[in-house]
DNA sequence: GCCAGTTACGAAGGAGCCCATCATTAGTAG
DNA sequence: CTACTAATGATGGGCTCCTTCGTAACTGGC
């Protein structure tokens, strides 16, 4: 009756779990004596003792100096090797390309922004990305030989296997196969993922929604978009459409940020990417036509939203998107909103983590995806770290 | 980085896991053999002894005669003792109480239904659920003692600690601490939930919806509702009240069949509990203001399914509830209208449960928190199976 | 400079779980 | 009655984990 399939356990598969807890207490902290580590896996001393031996000899964890000062024999301390690989999150924009090298911990180490327009044809963005990541590599001094996964995260409707399935904001974007373009371009694993997804990811492993389990992010924008957080993992959908709720012309969020663009209170003249944030300020200053369109806008955005919240019943909504500068302007009339039509209206929250928040993203959903090849998946013992995690695959990652 | 705590494997945990295999794999399927067990446990067949001999020890599963006709030795044959614990799913409807007992493989050994009111007392709604829970149990000779877990599905929104929060389809059901109430009527642990998330647990369990990962059930009746599979997982949300569409007044799902019921081509005096079935009916055999009828209605009930849709992306939707017996008629509209706004349109099918579908789900449910309970949680051993799994616990289950 | 106190390390012994192997057993077929 | 078949049961070995205990390294007081 039960769906998921009986999985037997071996001896073997025991240990892999040990190393993964581990590495996952290792990664992201400071280094860790034995004894602590013991605590944190649940394991006992010796038995954590074997685990990093093995992890040191596979080159994952490395021994740091023991630090003095504390009564007693000094400990042992372990880190992990954060430096042994890295990763590239790229956001793929309209108007930007943003690329972000990154550790195995997800600190970032180089960034370069290409601009771009929506009418920049694809092989020249395409080789704007090539570009950025190349530059980010030169400044960290690294080769593309280095890179063990890239993530592209852009606008419109990524399919399962990593192509543009539709794509408005981007010029004959649409049908591109950019998971195969990239993995031609990059001698690792790549994937490709919507960019609002791989925001509400960045918010939920680094962000202000870390802890939470359901959590819907609010990209809010020159383009309206949404990615969401199902029970503790980035919810893609069967065609990886999950969120896109654009496509229903009810909810009018394909107009992304035309009520603000229009306002009556935009100067004549303004250039038309400067209109939205002129509208979010003349409103903060009080200015009522301009309150007027923030209100418009803020009900185009709050029935998406309304939609989405009363779907999943999320525990968090997170505001982000360039728009969230304006979060003490637009926070209060969309909580308002939601509160008209939830028993138990979600906490609403800014992000934090602004314009990087896709690449930071794509770096995240790089690192799980490592983590989860870490050990071979048909039970084979650990993978040493020398070698490349991956052969060349052009597919986007499943699940 | 990651959110999920590292957990550390105790040796013992192996043949937790190993056990929990084998059940599963036992369970709903005539006797196995070691052979097969061990094949489909992917154990080797003396471990898969050694499971068996501690599962037979602890009574939850037994030897049966071995099947002759075969060439060599005849194999042991083991079966999951089903017969060892039963469980009871209650549909709370406004117009009816059902129950159904059940043995642990989810097999109905018995059935009873009562006929309410909307506007029935809450005493005498709770003394109805009283009497079909014992009217079922007299039919399959058993008492209250011999009850392991208790579902009880109902129309309204379902807090986490089981109380009703909000009802509108039955008189002062709102408030109601049904979990409470419900677990001093038994000695077991007690479940409550919605009716449409049970209908659509039922139906990926047991229905048309096996085995696909994404799935949302539209219950369509008198009233309106809706129950999510997310990620093989029946999705609750932080407060329970995930797809509760129809508290957003733009999805006129709180209308339910008014659309249907207020049609001009139901005869005057026809009784309300009719008027829909009528319409329908009419629908089928070409009236056309009864077909207009339908097209309304199948407007509303399409728009919040897309939204729903467009959220969750799911792999399929099931149309179910009373009015699913008029599938041919509604299913072609709807899957019209979804086809308007979904890139890749989900697969649309029909329940197949029936009136059966909300305690088929509730035994599901309650068979489902058994299994999580058959390891101790804090990594004891297995329960042996003569005692009761749990002590009387008043909340609902969190996950 | 020495000694007690503190903390961590490392080795040894033991238990649990799983696997591979092989002789044995209980049937069927002729 | 014999040959064949397929499952059983027992043995031995390997791996992982745990507990226990003696040893090592460093701090602080005398």
């Amino acid at each position: 009756m039960s769906n998921p399939p009986p999985s037997g356990g071996d001896l073997s598969r025991l240990r892999q779990l040990n190393s993964l807890a581990a590495i996952r207490a290792l990664r992201g902290a400071e280094p860790l004596t034995l004894s602590v580590l013991a605590e944190r896996t649940g394991l006992s001393r010796p038995s954590t003792k074997d685990v990093m031996d093995e992890l040191v000899g596979l080159g994952w964890v490395e021994e740091v100096a023991p630090v003095g000062g504390t009564m007693g024999r000094p400990a042992r301390r372990y880190r992990f090797r954060a430096d042994g690989g890295h990763v590239v999150g790229i956001d793929i924009g309209a108007h930007k390309v943003l690329a972000a090298l990154a550790d195995l911990d997800g600190n970032v180490l180089a960034e370069t922004r290409h601009t771009v327009d929506p009418d920049t044809p694809t092989e020249a963005r395409l080789d704007a990305i090539d570009k950025a990541v190349s530059g980010c590599l030169a400044l960290a001094g690294l080769t593309r030989e280095d890179l063990w996964a890239v993530t592209a995260g852009t606008t419109g409707l990524v399919d399962p296997k990593g192509r543009i399935a539709l794509s408005t904001a981007i010029l004959n974007w649409s049908g591109v196969d950019l998971a195969g373009r990239l993995a031609r371009m990059f001698p690792c694993r790549v994937l490709v993922e919507n960019d609002s997804k791989l925001a509400a990811l960045a918010e939920w492993q680094r962000g202000v929604a870390r802890g939470a389990s359901d959590v819907l992010f609010l990209h809010a924008g020159r383009r309206t978009g949404a990615g969401l957080i199902v029970d503790g993992k980035l919810h893609r959908g069967f065609a990886g459409s999950a969120g896109e709720i654009s496509l229903l012309p009810l909810s009018q969020w394909s107009a992304g940020s035309a009520p603000l663009d229009d306002s009556p209170v935009v100067p004549k003249g303004t250039p038309p990417q400067d209109a939205a944030r002129y509208v979010l300020s003349a409103a903060r200053d009080g200015n009522s036509a301009a309150m007027e369109s923030v209100e418009r806008y803020v009900e185009v955005l709050a029935l998406g939203a309304a939609m989405m919240v009363l779907t999943v019943d999320p525990e968090l909504v997170i505001l982000g998107g360039s728009f969230s500068r304006a979060a003490d302007v637009l926070l209060p009339p969309l909580r308002r909103r939601l509160a008209e039509v939830c028993m138990r209206p979600p906490e609403l929250r800014t992000s934090t983590l602004g314009d990087e928040c896709v690449v930071l993203g794509g770096i995240g959903l790089a690192i799980n995806h490592l983590d989860s090849r870490l050990f071979g998946a048909e039970g084979g013992s650990a993978t040493p770290l020398p070698q490349h995690a991956d052969a060349k695959v052009t597919s986007i990652a499943s699940r």
